[in-house]
DNA sequence: GGTAAGATCAGC
DNA sequence: CTGATCTTACCT
């Protein structure tokens, strides 16, 4: 089962889900830029950026769960964002996807984005994403790999990323758990968060 | 029981 | 750069 592929350390995972097939609600896209959230606490790389850092609460009791498992929230009361749950043995982790190139339903994500919006940049962004292709609350912990789902995951064959530091984090903000494949129109810019420490000063 | 911060986005 | 909008978590 393809799920096994993710039970993985948060890093492993989000490099195998670049060019990974989404498809949600009529439309498939393919996953061009992610970020790994949480792992082991007791590592040498405990990260205070995840959801996962303060332990399981009402939030985030999926990231505990079984891989391959789809992890929503709510970002600042407005947007929802995806996460593919991955780690295992009680450890909290999660990829965030937060960009995707739109491959099939491009009619359906442009009625739900907003006509004018550009091609490049239906699931550009972590809100884009889900609002793209129809991923709302009521999907936080569903099977990715369900075949009856109404959010599925397809993973290919692994590709070679680049890698930078996380948009918007204020802990660890300099940490490269970022990854993105090259050259994709679809990624989106970089933004450090005006809360986190100056570069160099965040572990 | 109050409050501040936030893995964002679009519009000035 | 700012406002929108609301849930969680941490404080008193």
């Amino acid at each position: 089962m393809s799920a096994d592929l993710l039970s993985v350390d948060p890093l492993t995972a989000a490099r195998r889900l670049l060019g990974a097939a989404l498809t949600g609600r009529g439309v498939r896209a393919m996953i061009v830029e992610v970020e790994a959230y949480g792992g082991p606490l007791d590592g040498p790389w405990p990260d205070a950026a995840s959801h996962s850092f303060r332990g399981l609460g009402g939030r985030n009791w999926v990231m505990f769960g079984p891989a391959g498992r789809l992890y929503t929230y709510r970002s600042h009361g407005i947007h929802v964002c995806a996460n593919v749950v991955c780690a295992t043995g009680g450890v909290a982790g999660a990829v965030l996807l937060r960009a995707a190139a739109v491959e099939a339903g491009i009619d359906v994500a442009q009625t739900r984005r907003g006509d004018s919006t550009r091609p490049a940049t239906l699931a550009r962004g972590p809100g884009n994403l889900c609002s793209a292709l129809g991923i709302t609350m009521d999907d936080n912990g569903i099977d990715l790999f369900d075949a009856m789902g109404p959010v599925r995951l397809t993973l290919s064959e692994e590709r070679v990323g680049v890698d930078g530091p996380r948009v918007g984090v204020s802990k660890a903000a300099d940490r490269p758990w970022r990854f993105w494949l090259a050259d994709r129109p679809e990624v989106s810019l970089y933004r450090r968060s005006p809360r986190a420490p100056a570069l160099g000063e965040s572990d």
